[in-house]
DNA sequence: TTACTTATATCCAAAACAGTAATATCTATT
DNA sequence: AATAGATATTACTGTTTTGGATATAAGTAA
């Protein structure tokens, strides 16, 4: 059977937590025909004899240098005019990265920005998010990469209610600070210590290593690691 | 640009639930070559010029008959060798019908059944599904839809602990035993009558109408309807 | 009218939750 | 060495939510 097949691509939304606060690898666009919009999630094409999975590795390979990302489908875009120029069908890809491995990808491709995150909406339904870096300001997302990130954002928020998310934004050791400061950042409001505390650690999903975290001001916290 | 693109095709897993139990409606693959299954989710391939909705949807029409039936993306899937014959990449959906729609349907194809779903696993990872029915006893199921119909329970699973799920299985009006009865059938395990009823209505997304339930050999239970 | 079945409302104990306060621990300063 | 300051951790308490059981109401059929 043959008749006139869509093209496909691969983006990916590299987020990770920075300064308690939400943000998103950005790529510059240097199209000679600047359509609507100069910044876009990092992706690439996908080929025929390569898989999803395998597709979206590269992208984060290729684009931002990093091997064994966290991965997890959000989900596919595929208005008609999403892309003004043809016809592309985006399978969506949410990646997990601390921001120590962030930067680095930064430093390395003046073509990447880390932008921070925000949402207008406050309920439940959903909506854009605006992305703004501090050297370039809001930054005018491509496509509908405005509605995708707010999916992000939705995405993420649900799944704090039940799953010991944000563990994948964090080093090997981390505070119970460190991941309240995560879980924060990405509800965009302030939690409750003792509550929150207790919560994560009843469900077993992280462990104390007896160990205290360095270079504190004041009284260190315990360091913890993911129970495996 | 030019490379080989791969095959998009839309796939719909229409679910519902019959006799206290999960329903799907499946395809019976009248190919030339049986390769791995004769039964599969309906579903058509994706053209250049079709957005994914409407692809969808169009699925719906040309294989059940079925015009604006509530749908939900569930995920793409797109491993190497899930066709055999070629490499075709499944956008699939979720589609929530309630149980009359469906009969109307079968009713008019023959090559479509409705199979009860099973789960063989009980955790929380996931798995495969298995569809029997009454005329055709287990049904060996095409490329990777076993797989796919695992993630569908899953779906539905989750979404019930947060969202006020089922409502789509329903006729318009319905008892709050009806309810109960597709939460069951999703779950997979009785539920507290007393509980359950509170949960439902301090949620606000049903009222009572007032009206009472005909047809009943006792007692006929309060009317509810969605509240819009 | 009575037995029977199911729907609906009421009640109580157990568990989960949130918020506040108290205590412990470490650094920096004197 | 002692103390103040800041933060981590624990302990306590009242409130809310949950689950299960029970009681009451409402209808059908004999």
């Amino acid at each position: 059977m043959t008749y006139p097949k869509p093209t496909l691509a691969a983006d990916i939304a590299f987020i990770t937590v920075h300064n308690a606060k939400l943000h998103c690898l950005l790529m510059n666009r240097d199209d000679a025909t600047q359509v609507g919009g100069d910044w876009a999630l990092p992706g690439k094409f996908v080929h025929e004899d390569v898989s999803l999975e395998d597709t979206a590795q590269a992208v984060a390979l290729e684009k931002a240098g990093l091997r064994d990302v966290y991965l997890e489908q959000l989900a596919t875009y595929g208005a008609l005019d999403r892309d003004p120029r043809q016809r592309v069908i985006s399978i969506t890809y949410l990646a997990l990265v601390p921001h120590s491995r962030i930067q680095a990808a930064i430093a390395a491709n003046p073509a990447l920005a880390l932008a921070e995150v925000t949402t207008r909406w406050s309920g439940e339904t959903g909506g854009q998010a605006q992305a703004t870096s501090p050297e370039h300001g809001a930054l005018a997302l491509a496509f509908d990469h405005a509605d995708i990130l707010g999916d992000v954002v939705k995405r993420l928020r649900g799944k704090l209610d039940y799953s010991p998310v944000g563990l994948e934004l964090l080093p090997k050791l981390f505070t119970l600070r460190d991941v309240q400061e995560i879980h924060e950042a990405i509800l965009g409001q302030k939690l409750a210590k003792p509550a929150f505390r207790r919560k994560l650690l009843d469900r077993n999903l992280i462990k104390p290593t007896g160990q205290k975290e360095q270079a504190s001001a004041f009284r260190p916290a315990e360091l913890y690691s993911k129970t495996k």
